[in-house]
Order: C-alpha cells, then sequence, then structure tokens
DNA sequence: GTTGCCAAGTTTTTT
DNA sequence: ACTTGGCAAC
C-alpha cells in the first residue's frame, strides 16, 4: 500500500521478490477454491486493489475471508504483509485458528500474520511508539480503563470543577466525551468549538477527564483509537512503516466501523481518501492513481449495521466506491444458512427500511418450517413458552435436538433473568454469553486493580480502588493527607507512600498500615524485577498471591461464613477462577505474535519492550486482553448448553433453533429509539440480525403484560412481527387463555421433574458456579482422576483433574456438556459405573 | 476508621 | 428490582 510510483505495479515489486526469498508455492492450491459459488471464489482470488464485498447474511462470508488469506499466502504474499482486522476478539481468534487450519503447519506460511481487533491493534501500536509518538502524558505502559473506572474518574473531575454530578451526569458526559473522540475531536478542539454553556462545560470536564486520565498512566477505549489515529497522521516515519509492512489489509464488519477506524484503515493502508488527510503533515493530495490504490479489501453487510449509538458510520461502507474509484465491488447474496421461510421473512422485514441498498436474499433450498410467533401473557408465560419448546425440541424421540442448537435472544440483558429462572427450574442447561459482566464483579475489579497496581504503579485510580479493600487502617482522611502530599511534590499516590515519614499529619497507625502495604506490594513485584529476566514466574501464581497475600480471599471467606449468602460463596469462585483465566492466559500468551512486533526493525528500537521481565510484560498482556474482552468473545457454541444473548451479541453466529423474546413496542424496537427515523432503522436491523442467525426453526415471542422495575405494564406487540408477513408466519395468541395458562403453571410443572441445580451462568463459559444447597455433599467424596460421575445439570462425565483443599475443584469433560471446572463441595457429582 | 442503614437514581445495545 | 452514595452510630 505504499506509493512510491505509479508506473511499477505492486505486484512486480513486492511479490516477486519474495517469492524466491521464501519459496513458497507460486499457485494456490485448488482445494482453497472448492466449493465456492463464483461471486465468492472472485472474492478470494481478487488480491490486487480495492475490493468491497457485500456479503449478506449467511453467505458465507468467514469462510470467503479466510480463504482469501489462505489464498494470498499461497500466491506468495509473505504473511508479515498482511493485516486483518476485526472488532471482537472472537471473530479474530477464529479468523486465525482458520487461516491457520487452511495453512497447515509450516511456520513460515503464517509468521507474522496479523489478524486482530481495531482495538487490540492501536493498543500495540500506541505502547511501541508512545515514546516518539509526541502524544501527551502517554507512557508506553498506560492501563486501559474500562467503563466503572472512566466514570469513577469523570465524577471526581466534575466535582473538582465544582459542579454537580446530577446536572452533569457522568454517564451522559461521558458518552458525550466518547462521541467526540470517536469522531476525532480532542478535548483541546472541542473547547475551541464550544459555542454554548452546555458544550464548553463538557469542554472543561474533558480536558480535565483527559489529564487525570494521563496522570493515572491510563487510557481508555476511545482513546485507543483517537491516538492512534492522531498517531499515523502526525508521525510519517510510524505511518510509513506499517504502511510499508502491510501490504494487504482486510476489515471485517465494515459498515460498523466509526470514523476514528476508517481513518486509522485509510492511513495504514496508505491512501487516505482525499479529503480526509489533504492538508495534513506527510500526506499528499493527490487523487489516489489506479496503480497506487490500496489492496484494501472490506466486508461488510450495510444491512446488518447495528453500532450506529457507537460512532459506527454506515456510510464509510456505502461510500467505498467513491473513496476508491475503481474498486470492485463483489455481492454475495446467496443463503447457505437459513431454510426458506426464515430467509423470505427475514427479507420482507428488512424491506421496510428506506435508507438502504436492497440487495436480494436467496436460497436453493427448498421447504423448511413456518416462523412462529407466540402472543403470552406476561414474560413468566412468555418464558415458559420458550423453556417448554426447547424441551420439547430436545426430547423428541431418537432425533432430538441438543441443547447446544438452541439459542434465546434479547434486545436487554434486563430480559434474560426471566429466561434464566425458566430453564433452571426446567432443567435446561444454558450460559449466558455475557462476557464483560465476569470482569465487572466487585471481588473480579479488586483482584484486577491490584493488578494494575502491580503493573503500573503510578495508577492510581487503581491504587485508590485497593488500598483500604480489605481494610487496612487507610481510611479517606489519611488517604487524602497522602494524595495531597503525592500531587505537591508530583509523584505517584504510591511513590508517596515510600516516603510517608515526611508527610504531615499522619498517625504513627496509619504511617505503619501505609508501610505495610507498600511492603506487600514490593513482596509481590520483587520490588520491582519481577522476578528478573529469566525465571519465569507463573502470572497465574501471581494472581493467587495476590488474591491470598492482599486479605481479600479471606474477606470473602468470612463474609461467606457469616452471611452464608449465595453470592458471597460465588465470589469465591470467581476468584478462583481469575487463578485460572490467568492459567489460561499464560498457555496461549505468545509474545512474538504481538503485531506491534515488526520483522527487522527490532534492531532499530530501543524502548521498553526489550528490557522488560517476562512476567511484567505477561501481566500487561493479560491486564490488555481482559480489557478488551466483550460479551462476544463469551460464547462458545461446542458448548452442550442453551446460549443466551442479547442481539448484539448474536451478530455473526448462527443457531439451528432460536427463540427471540421481548417482541415488543418499546423493548424492540427500544423506546430509546423512538426519537429518529433512522435510529428505528437500525433498531429493525437489529431485529434482522437475530431472525437471520436462525437455520432451521424460529420464534418470535411477545408478553402482553411486561413488569418495569416490579410494575406490570400493558405492551403493544412489536411492529417488526407485523412486517414479517404472513405468508411465512404462524401466529398463536395465548395471552387471553387465563384457564389454560392456570393449568400448565400447575399441574404439568408440578409434574415434571424439577432440577434445582444453577446453570451455568455468571459470565463465564467455562466456569460452573457453585450451586448452595444446605444438603451438598460435604468434601471428601473420592473423585479420582478417569472416574465417570454424574451431573445432575450436565450428565455423565469423567474427571480430567482434581485440585485438594477446601474449594477443591474437579476439571470433568461431560459427555454433552463439554469441560467445565467443578467446585466439589458444590458439584453435586455422584460417581457412576 | 469502620460498619450499617436508608434514600435516590437507574437500564439499550459494547470496544 | 437493584445498585450506589451519603450519613449516623459504633
Amino acid at each position: 500500500m505504499c506509493r512510491e510510483g505509479p508506473t511499477a505495479p505492486m505486484v512486480e515489486r513486492y511479490r516477486m521478490p519474495l517469492m524466491d526469498e521464501h519459496a513458497l508455492r507460486t499457485e494456490p492450491a485448488d482445494a482453497l477454491l472448492d466449493g465456492l459459488t463464483d461471486a465468492q471464489r472472485d472474492a478470494v482470488t481478487h488480491t490486487e486493489g480495492p475490493l468491497l464485498v457485500l456479503a449478506a447474511a449467511g453467505s458465507g462470508k468467514t469462510r470467503v475471508i479466510t480463504r482469501r488469506i489462505a489464498y494470498l499466502v499461497q500466491s506468495g504474499i509473505p504473511p508479515w504483509s498482511i493485516l486483518a482486522l476485526t472488532f471482537t476478539n472472537k471473530a479474530s481468534g477464529e479468523m486465525r485458528e482458520r487461516v491457520h487450519a487452511l495453512l497447515g503447519d509450516d511456520p513460515r506460511l503464517t509468521r507474522g500474520l496479523t489478524v486482530t481487533t481495531f482495538h487490540a491493534l492501536c493498543a500495540r501500536l500506541l505502547r511501541r511508539h508512545a515514546e516518539v509518538a509526541d502524544l501527551p502524558g502517554l507512557r508506553p505502559d498506560f492501563a486501559i480503563y474500562p467503563t466503572a473506572d472512566q466514570t469513577a474518574l469523570v465524577k471526581r473531575v466534575i466535582k473538582e470543577l465544582d459542579l454537580s454530578t446530577s446536572n452533569w451526569s457522568p454517564r451522559s458526559v461521558l458518552s458525550a466525551i466518547s462521541n467526540a473522540k470517536n469522531e476525532l475531536i480532542d478535548a483541546e478542539r472541542y473547547r475551541a468549538e464550544a459555542r454554548d454553556y452546555y458544550s464548553s462545560t463538557v469542554a472543561k470536564i474533558y480536558t480535565g477527564y483527559t489529564t487525570a486520565m494521563r496522570q493515572a498512566g491510563a487510557v481508555d477505549f476511545d482513546d485507543l483509537l483517537l491516538l492512534t489515529a492522531k498517531m499515523l497522521r502526525e508521525k510519517d516515519e510510524i505511518r510509513e512503516e506499517c504502511d510499508r509492512r502491510w501490504q494487504y489489509m482486510l476489515i471485517d464488519e465494515y459498515q460498523d466501523t466509526n470514523h476514528a477506524q476508517f481513518l486509522i484503515a485509510s492511513l495504514i493502508a496508505g491512501t487516505g481518501g482525499t479529503d480526509l488527510t489533504a492538508g495534513l503533515p506527510g500526506v499528499d493530495g493527490d487523487e489516489p492513481d489506479a496503480d497506487a490504490a490500496p489492496n484494501v479489501c472490506v466486508v461488510g453487510d450495510p444491512d446488518q449495521s447495528i453500532y450506529g449509538w457507537r460512532g459506527a458510520d454506515i456510510t464509510n461502507i456505502l461510500e467505498f466506491e467513491e473513496q476508491y474509484p475503481g474498486a470492485r465491488v463483489i455481492a454475495l447474496g446467496q443463503n447457505f444458512r437459513s431454510d426458506a421461510p426464515i430467509l423470505a421473512v427475514a427479507d420482507s422485514l428488512i424491506r421496510n427500511n428506506r435508507r438502504r441498498k436492497h440487495k436480494d436474499l436467496f436460497t436453493t433450498r427448498k421447504g423448511g418450517e413456518p416462523v412462529l410467533t407466540t402472543r403470552c401473557k406476561n414474560e413468566q408465560h412468555e418464558a415458559q413458552i420458550v423453556g417448554d419448546w426447547f424441551r420439547s425440541l430436545h426430547d423428541e424421540g431418537g432425533h432430538g435436538i441438543n441443547w447446544k442448537d438452541m439459542a434465546v435472544f434479547y434486545r436487554t440483558n434486563a430480559l434474560s433473568r426471566v429466561i434464566e429462572d425458566e430453564l433452571r427450574g426446567a432443567g435446561i442447561p444454558y450460559v449466558i454469553a455475557r462476557g464483560t459482566a465476569f470482569y465487572e464483579r466487585e471481588e473480579v475489579r479488586h483482584v484486577l486493580s491490584y493488578l494494575r497496581l502491580i503493573g503500573n504503579l503510578s495508577d492510581d485510580v487503581s491504587l485508590g480502588r485497593i488500598v483500604n479493600v480489605p481494610s487496612r487502617g487507610i481510611g479517606k482522611t489519611s488517604l487524602s493527607k497522602i494524595e495531597t502530599f503525592a500531587s505537591r511534590s508530583e509523584m505517584p499516590v504510591f511513590g508517596a507512600m515510600r516516603r510517608v515519614s515526611e508527610v504531615e499529619g499522619l498517625t504513627a497507625r496509619s504511617q505503619s498500615a501505609m508501610t505495610k502495604f507498600v511492603e506487600m506490594i514490593d513482596g509481590w513485584t520483587g520490588s520491582g524485577s519481577f522476578m528478573g529476566e529469566t525465571v519465569s514466574v507463573a502470572l497465574s501464581e501471581l494472581v493467587q498471591r495476590v488474591i491470598q497475600d492482599s486479605g481479600l480471599e479471606s474477606m470473602y471467606k468470612k463474609q461467606a461464613h457469616t452471611s452464608g449468602a449465595e453470592s458471597d460463596l460465588e465470589r469465591l469462585g470467581n476468584l478462583d477462577e481469575m487463578v485460572t483465566s490467568a492459567a489460561q492466559f499464560e498457555d496461549q500468551y505468545r509474545p512474538e505474535d504481538d503485531p506491534a512486533e515488526f520483522p527487522g526493525a527490532d534492531a532499530m528500537r530501543d524502548g521498553a519492550p526489550a528490557v522488560m521481565p517476562p512476567l511484567l510484560a505477561m501481566l500487561r498482556a493479560y491486564l490488555e486482553s481482559v480489557a478488551l474482552v466483550s460479551d462476544a468473545d463469551k460464547v462458545d457454541p461446542s458448548q452442550g448448553t442453551v446460549m443466551l444473548m442479547t442481539l448484539h451479541a448474536a451478530k455473526g453466529l448462527e443457531f439451528p433453533v432460536v427463540a427471540m423474546i421481548g417482541m415488543e413496542e418499546g423493548t424492540l424496537p427500544h423506546s430509546r429509539s423512538a426519537e429518529s427515523e433512522s435510529q428505528l432503522e437500525e433498531e429493525r436491523r437489529l431485529c434482522f440480525v437475530g431472525v437471520t442467525r436462525a437455520m432451521k426453526l424460529l420464534k418470535l415471542t411477545s408478553a402482553k403484560y411486561r413488569s418495569v422495575r416490579g410494575v406490570p405494564e400493558r405492551t403493544i406487540e412489536s411492529r417488526f412481527i407485523e412486517e414479517l408477513g404472513a405468508e411465512h408466519v404462524q401466529r398463536t395468541d395465548l395471552s387471553d387463555d387465563w384457564d389454560d395458562f392456570d393449568q400448565t403453571d400447575d399441574a404439568p410443572r408440578a409434574a415434571r421433574p424439577r432440577h434445582d441445580m444453577p446453570t451455568g451462568t455468571l459470565g463465564q463459559i467455562d466456569t460452573t458456579p457453585t450451586s448452595l444447597n444446605a444438603s451438598a455433599p460435604s468434601v471428601g467424596f473420592d473423585f479420582p482422576v478417569g472416574s465417570l460421575v454424574r451431573h445432575p445439570q450436565f450428565g455423565p462425565g469423567k474427571v480430567l483433574s482434581v485440585s485438594r483443599g477446601r474449594y477443591a475443584r474437579a476439571r470433568v469433560k461431560f459427555r454433552d456438556a463439554g469441560e467445565k471446572t467443578l467446585i466439589l463441595e458444590y458439584a453435586r457429582l455422584t460417581r457412576i459405573g
């Protein structure tokens, strides 16, 4: 994507010599093109020049993308010159895996291949170049603050400006700031452009927030994009390095890119679209000519654009052809996923969007079941209808459907609760795709704050969160004294604690408490040495020590003991899960996969990474990966359980059986989208995404009464139900059928076996949470490795490993439900065979 | 400095 | 319904 001269075609300049050098195959294997439609084949083999692939739902998009990458490599393109960008870690992980599977084991074919998310790429680039990027206050060891910390910080800033947090709600201010950042407007420009009282106040908060973030050595999600765009724009040598390296670029879900992402992609691609970069230093404003047109391939579907609220700019995809004149456009319209009735219904629905390029959805598949819609009495009834439906599909003699082939989608997370209750009661195993929720739990956030502080001792926000958790005698007053001292002497709070004796007005008691705190942290870091450069102390060990030494574990144990509450035991389980997650990270951590590692460039660099102790490097990488997880990342269809998720999280997935609940005005479309036609259209696309996930069976339900914050409210059926058309829809109305409801509520349900074990939940797919039961068997049951066991929920399985101790865990591979880690004390395992 | 209780606001979706 | 923050008692 270099534009060195208009005469020499890219192919010759870059491809030929490299082919010799690597002695790779010159003819891509035909296998890569097997079984593709003509359109798919075109998309795979179009390697040079800009390409837009309009991939309708279910049109085999992933297949095309992965084969295209493999095809490039087999054509002799060096893998390290290929950059594939996605939005979620899950998507990038899958893509990487599938490409590797296509290319086989030869490391020459995959070395340096960059498949990652926008945010992860930006994080790596920023770390690598922080020192030379001239971004004020940005240090290479920055932390990435999740929403909770952003809110805390913004709140502090608002208070410091003597504004009231009720007039200036941190949430809305933060969203204003976020919107600005997505438009690449930094605090300075925001202030310059502020005209009214509101925006000039937000400008002040924005400025204060940015300063506070940098002081804490942190950035937020939006900063990753904003700062990277800025860096690439202003630093010619950095931009050119990227430009030179990544000759072939691929962007998935292009309809979801926002302005910042668009610019980053354009800058790396090497031709920033004339209007965007005109006048910027280092970028000439020439019309991109045909030879210099970058090899950028974007894949997306405007009908699946559902992130407008996050700044996604649908015009990026609609105007791709204008940005890159001469771009090839390939439409993938044939659907390989859904039966005809589902597709027909989806098409009928999406035709109601006026701002849209129509494209035909078609399938050659015949037959299929009609789409079912059911109007229910209330949300409990609705949940029961769904549960019963799943149960009957599963139990159907001989050819029942596996739980893992069923899913429930809903507009808002709050709707999951009733479904959970129902499925749990009906003994149907389920898992909620809620990746972020795990990391937002109080106890998990505490551990992460400790870890962040360890990874970056100037992270004052993290310090503030845990310095007195559990209570260790460093309360508000002494903390504010040390904070004042710290800001006066311009050092981090933790540094100030080292010099606690110089701080005036501290009691001897709090002085010694602080000294003890410093010693504890130093103990974990080996006083900053992180056990040196060679000894690799396991990350999970560090996490374990933090959990124990900090007193967090005993704090929750004590609470669990006194309260006996389920939530406290859950917390202990989650602490354990932290150790497991760190161990998992260790296993898959490969520092050489860092996309910011440029081949050949290492010798030139003198940054921190080279001297960083391995444990510290791993810790930081771990924290980064944790900061960037999403709901969608946690969806694992191999589980033998029903999946529950939001419509947003459902994008990119498919299930034979789908239930969409809450099909009501105000829920879907959501009431907050009532303001404008374009928001309504986005809701319709959201519905469209849900419908097109279904392969065989689809049921949409609504409740006549739904309780909002405890108050039952009468609802109106969603307009989208009507828009599905009548031809392929079978409607059922059970909302007035009180007698029947009473019956089904009591008799059949009572007769049905009830299982009181909670099912996998709590955000972590791989964890089986504890169930609390007074009559839980005491530990001491013997489950040797290899023994066969039965779990009331997950059925038969085999023990893979057992740990000893108070919360002894067993790793069990279930026949139907996959591998799970169970806490023996609560898991009610029985031995069989 | 710590703990516990009551009032208030809160919910759309997520990297 | 459920968390969060402020305030009073210990």
